[in-house]
DNA sequence: TTTAGCACTCAAAACATGAGAGTGCTAACA
DNA sequence: TGTTAGCACTCTCATGTTTTGAGTGCTAAA
């Protein structure tokens, strides 16, 4: 095991490269009063660390560099619960006029993270899979075109435009509300295809007539291309690192964060709580060098959504893990307020 | 006036330049079988178009380069008017299901746009003011907590999420919305505010009681903050210009394309048509060395919105601008045919 | 066990050199 | 008189060389 001054030792050096970015040598560090060791000590103990793998060096005669190793001891072992104080208070901020909009509230939230840390933030919206629905409605706006609204009990409202299939009247579209309200209210919204071919199908038989033709187009209608949304914040602030100062770097970052899917899977499997992943423990190519780090917030009904803060593997750990455990509980309130069970 | 060999020769050299990026020289023109002329021969006539403002040169001796000036020239005298066929009916596949979103439809177009000319498409949502009230809904949610749904006769659905102030009780929010509806409907969205201080207020004092306290806050809930919306496309490939080799440039474009409102100023005062914008022609500094193009397109009810595509000075108009012209009217065709005006 | 000292290494900056692409100008040519 | 060939000149870019400075590893003394 590591002896006490070699803990000591490896988190200056951790903490000084987070700081400065720059390889720090065994000069600088003993002239810290933190370490009063001198040079040739430290030299030594750098040595020893590098062989337990915890630096690295550039080349042969540079300062160290903490290696993924390092960075992953000094997050599990190294860092105290030091709770960031600042940034809270900013979703209440946004609620407490009494109205309440999802959306905005997630993009505060991803634009205030990325301001606060000066990395990128990602937000994952929620999964409305367990959603129910709360109320269909149409509505026609000519006597070609209308548009279909369709609110869940979490209060997300859908919507969608189309032409209306010929022959079918304003008593028809009135009659078909009805059935889709009957048969739909309270089931989820994965169900919602399901149902309206079992049930929905034979009912519209029933009462309406000549609408067989329609049953395909009712279903596309509302069958949602399940894509939860990307909320993003400052996408520009990784360019702020040294580590992004070659063309290569950014444009293959910049490319994976069009990739949308790619990412929505990247944070999709995370757990409960805060997870970190350090370099190469990250299974996509273009962030092997970097750190992510996701945390999940929840609303009501078991729903939840992650929020993801990505930057250079050099990153300021103490600062982000709480400041994203204060957001995400922030959040977690905040949707908890609104949500509440009833539906 | 130009001589027409000077003409031919200002052609060949942007031409070249747009494709290769690289200074372009007189040996290497004069090999070109469309100029039969020396080295020599060109060297002198380029020495003309430089005098005249139309080239440049990077250093003394390096190849000649098209000045703003000289794109400009271009752009309006050497552009014969070449139909770009590619890319057509992008959008009529996306609507020919008969179903129409209008978000779905515009990032469509911003990504066709970018993914064909690999330049960075902006597409700034149409502005609301014009539309006018179809219908509002309320929708309780749960005892505490509301959805208020406003829909227009362009077939636009708003909604926000709101707590239920104290002591409002259902049959008051009834009463509510039908009152909104009675005096809304048909009212401009930007005449909300105004409608309900001066007639739904003293309706309200009527029929219900207690509600001087929530006039304010309803007030709030339906004013739009009238944010255009921005839909962004291909905002990465920007980055395979040989112009953005620089990391500071990178940085400065990013940097503005994060201040939203900045870039709807920009896009937003250009009149009916295409317009060209070269370098120092356009007034944001930070894109004083790339070309902005913008096209309107119309919703129906005289609303507008606006295409725009940014690339180097070193753009292929000839392509961009037929494109620019094909897709602006495929949208305008698209949402014509879904807001005809009856409402 | 700690520290001072010294030889050694390497990256980065500063400087030097040569090749290549291009120009302008002059003089010859059609 | 317009066009072209030829040549001296210029400037960039790529490449190679030198210098500097920060840092290391090792050895020997405290």
């Amino acid at each position: 095991m590591l002896t006490d001054r070699q803990l000591m030792i490896l988190q200056v050096i951790i903490d000084d490269f987070i700081e400065s970015a720059k390889p720090v040598g065994s000069r600088a560090l003993s002239k810290k009063d933190t370490l009063p060791y001198s040079a040739a000590t430290i030299r030594n103990e750098m040595a020893d660390l590098e062989e337990l793998g915890f630096l690295e060096k550039t080349h042969t005669s540079s300062g160290r560099v903490p290696s993924e190793k390092g960075y992953r001891y000094y997050v599990d072992h190294l860092i105290g619960p030091e709770i960031y104080q600042h940034g809270l208070g900013i979703i209440e901020r946004l609620t407490n006029n009494g109205i309440y909009e999802f959306e905005q509230i997630v993009q505060t939230a991803a634009e205030a993270l990325s301001k606060l840390t000066n990395y990128t933030s990602i937000i994952l919206g929620p999964e409305m899979f367990e959603a129910t629905v709360k109320q269909i409605q149409v509505l026609a706006l000519s006597d070609q075109s209308a548009v279909a609204i369709l609110v869940t009990n979490t209060g997300h409202v859908e919507h969608r435009s189309f032409t209306l299939p010929k022959g079918v009247s304003s008593s028809d579209i009135e009659k078909l509300v009805n059935i889709l309200n009957d048969r739909l209210q309270g089931i989820p919204l994965y169900r919602i295809p399901e149902v309206i071919q079992n049930e929905v199908a034979s009912l519209m038989m029933k009462y309406m007539n000549g609408v067989d033709s329609s049953l395909n187009w009712i279903r596309t209608l509302f069958t949602q291309e399940q894509a939860v949304k990307l909320y993003f914040g400052g996408k520009a602030n990784i360019l702020m690192q040294p580590e992004f100062n070659d063309v290569d770097r950014i444009r293959s970052f910049y490319s994976l964060m069009e990739r949308e899917d790619e990412i929505v899977n990247l944070l999709k499997n995370s757990n409960q709580g805060i997870k970190v992943s350090i370099g190469h423990e990250n299974e996509v190519e273009e962030i092997k060098d970097l750190s992510l780090i996701t945390a999940s917030y929840h609303i009501g009904g078991g729903q939840m959504g992650t929020i993801a803060l990505i930057g250079p593997t050099r990153m300021e750990y103490k600062k982000v893990l709480s400041l994203m455990e204060s957001i995400s509980k922030e959040m977690t309130g905040a949707m908890g307020k609104w949500y509440s069970d009833k539906s």
